[in-house]
DNA sequence: ACTTGCTTCAAACGATCGTTTCAAGCAGGT
DNA sequence: ACCTGCTTGAAACGATCGTTTGAAGCAAGT
């Protein structure tokens, strides 16, 4: 699908001719980084094949060697670009000071959920990174210390403040991990997922505020910050862990 | 690093005596399944040659053709047989009626941590199911049917005793979802989630009893079945959530 | 015009893959 | 012994992969 042309530098236009439709970069190198990026996160390392991506970049065979050297070093630069544009297009979030946690903690969610699982489209670039992460090779060192460990940090940061700094660090720790793993399975095993759904509800399921909220909700009612999912009975003096006689 | 690796060497076949240490089965087509699952869970679908798979399970190449008729077929069954033996090996567990839900919970969860870390060792079944879960082929609907979808029902089922039936069935299976998804986590990003915890806390980590400890009560937490993980002000008639004064 | 340095191109190379072939082995029934 | 059906064996086939090659194109610099 050709995805819109994402102009990095709209102030030098130069050429007024009208690029092709698909993503056309005037670098080759980009072109190909482009085009493996896609071949390499649809196919997998092995699977995707240097003629076929240099049929979609619309290049020489031997030019992959030219600029990379060879396939795997194609791979790791491809990875590195696909998280460059990444995290330069959807920055870490920040807030005014002063903003309550909660709503911190819901923007993190939501905005997290959109980057993994697109809003409007799933892009290639995840898919890429998310293979880099289920198997790592060399370029996911990199990876994690810019692209994960700010957002992990941030996220912890965050649940601190809800904790009130009367959490231990590790704990924090496990809890981000909770929400972040309850976000990551949507992404990583959605297929599964949707079979474990019934039909009629999967459009809710990828309904992403929603999720978004279940998820905050979730954590928030966790840690204590926000009332627990069952609703507690109104008013009466028996223990509410009795009130299911009838199976 | 499917590339650059130099085949490894049988070396000199003087005394074919000693045949292969681990399984060495009577049936030359349960020994493909199992030298076949442990090449596909090693290096994916594409990296595993048939060629590898004869040597370890010491037939010949045409055996697998002979046998499975091609390399996909191959692999569809070799999953199917992995996905057999595990759940011949580790069935659902059961407890005895009237046990209380909160153990069923915690059960549940040190169940599946259990399975799917391994507490012993990282048994290769278990990566090759994985890697159906997260790159679906034809073989995944019945490992979903088989082997999923009855672990998630049991997980609902819990959830729901738990509720008390107070919460609706959507609700409940987000509830199992960040539940599987915080287990989930460990087992496919393991090794990004590595690089996030500091190395001093990384034996903590790996300790299975904590984490089932932590995951289940942090569902408890939220369902409001047991406290908020952080302990609530002792006696204070201000509200907790203005603590931090400071900005 | 000639050189220089970088880039592109078509073609081929060597290796390895999945698969096929066909003959040899090896039971048991007659 | 013979046939018969199933299983194994070594070798080869055709396709495709990553990579290399060497020449041609092309815009400066001199």
């Amino acid at each position: 699908m050709p995805m819109g042309a994402t102009r990095k530098d709209p102030g030098t236009d130069g050429a007024a001719s009208v690029i092709e439709a698909a993503a056309a970069s005037e670098d080759p190198k980009e072109r190909i980084l482009s085009a493996a990026g896609r071949e390499f996160a649809d196919r997998g390392y092995e699977a995707a094949t240097i003629r076929d991506i240099c049929t979609v970049a619309d290049v020489n065979v031997a030019a992959v060697n030219y600029y990379f050297g060879d396939k795997r070093r194609l791979y790791v630069e491809s990875v590195k670009h696909a998280h460059r544009q990444r995290s330069e297009q959807m920055p870490l979030p920040a807030w005014p000071p002063g903003t309550a946690a909660e709503s911190k903690l819901h923007d993190f969610v939501a905005n997290m959920l959109a980057r993994m699982l697109g809003f409007t489209e799933p892009p290639w670039e995840v898919r890429l990174l998310l293979r880099e992460i289920l198997h790592p090779t060399e370029a996911c060192r990199e990876l994690v210390e810019d692209y994960i460990r700010p957002h992990f940090g941030q996220l912890v940061a965050i649940l601190d403040e809800l904790a009130g700094g009367r959490l231990a660090a590790p704990e924090l720790r496990r809890v981000a991990l909770g929400i972040i793993g309850h976000c990551f399975l949507y992404r990583a095993a959605g297929g599964v997922v949707e079979m474990l759904i019934p039909a009629d509800e999967l459009a809710r399921l990828h309904a992403l505020p929603g999720l978004a909220d279940h998820v905050t909700r979730q954590a928030l009612a966790a840690l204590g910050a926000a009332p627990p999912l069952v609703p507690v009975e109104p008013a009466t003096n028996h223990s509410p862990r009795e009130v299911s006689q009838h199976e």
